[in-house]
DNA sequence: AACGTTGCCAACCGCGAAGGG
DNA sequence: CCCCTTCGCGGTTGGCAACGT
């Protein structure tokens, strides 16, 4: 394939935007929108190339970026979705509003990875890290208007903090957990009987969350009654140990795991319309 | 004050995916 | 299918400002 002429072969302007150029492209943009970055600069009157203005409105000139310093909730958020998801900067700014894969990057690169290396020599960081988890799954809970689900602290055993709560123990209102020990491989098997009003989620999101650096193994799926039920194999917790600290108990698995859920399913709850 | 170094961030580059013809 | 264009993503760079010597 020819690789198109460079913007500079072209006559066209690299480098730093002038707020003349950035206010072209506002009002451009607010009068035809963005159907073809391509064609947009010469129809805008620009001497950029279509990557460029891309680039400007995305990262920059879009009405909804949020400016300025990042907060300690955004940046912990940062540091537990690069966790889960790695380099994947685009999928981690759709999880911050307001936020470009772009800034995001570059906050990773200039202030995260020196913070968690000193986190990761710190474990009382590491605790309060913990309890974010902790707390970005229940405000995805809220957002989504769902019941949590009702998890039993017990200490049944060395590898194993939660015990099954049967139905009686839970209000009408809560879900209930089963758990029972899955002879095969040391594995504990949890099922799950979900909250009210579960977003139904299709085969991709199950298929990245057991694949992805995920400890945790869907192994069936199925809705009864418009209600859904759910039952994952979760390795054996030594296996969760090397996940930068979290998941070194159960308790601590089971926040991530559902904050990671969660999380998820709120972003595919608000796909924009087509 | 002058120079070198480091940190930061906007912008660029190149690749691969998606999609239309 | 294949070819080509366009877009989006992640890695990298360049220039500026702050800081240190």
């Amino acid at each position: 394939m020819v690789r198109a002429p460079c913007c500079e072969k072209m006559g066209l302007k690299k480098g730093p935007w002038t707020p003349e150029e950035d206010q072209v492209l506002i009002n451009y943009i607010q009068l035809y929108g963005h159907g073809n970055w391509r064609a947009l600069p010469k129809q805008a009157g620009l001497l950029r190339c279509g990557k460029s203005c891309r680039l400007r409105w995305t990262n920059y000139l879009r009405p909804d970026i949020k400016r300025g310093n990042f907060s300690r909730e955004e940046e912990d958020t940062i540091i537990k979705l690069h966790e889960m998801l790695g380099n994947r900067w685009s999928a981690i700014a759709a999880r911050l509003p307001g936020r470009t894969d772009n800034e995001i990057k570059n906050v990773w690169h200039t202030h995260l990875k020196k913070r968690l290396k000193q986190t990761q020599a710190n474990p009382e960081t590491k605790r309060s890290s913990n309890n974010n988890i902790s707390k970005y799954y229940h405000d995805a809970l809220h957002e989504l208007e769902l019941e949590p689900v009702n998890f039993s602290s017990h200490a049944k055993s060395e590898s194993l903090e939660y015990r099954a709560v049967s139905p009686q123990e839970c209000s009408s209102d809560m879900s209930t957990v089963t758990m029972s020990d899955n002879n095969n491989e040391n594995k504990v098997c949890l099922k799950v009987e979900s909250p009210r009003n579960f977003p139904e989620m299709d085969e991709n999101f199950w298929s990245e969350l057991s694949t992805e650096n995920s400890e945790v193994v869907m192994s069936e799926f199925s809705a009864v009654d418009g209600d859904t039920q759910l039952q994952f194999q979760f390795s054996p917790l030594m296996t969760m140990e090397p996940i930068h600290g979290y998941g070194s108990n159960m308790h601590d698995s089971m926040d991530y795991f559902w904050f990671n859920l969660f999380n998820r399913a709120g972003e595919l709850t608000e796909l924009p319309d087509v």
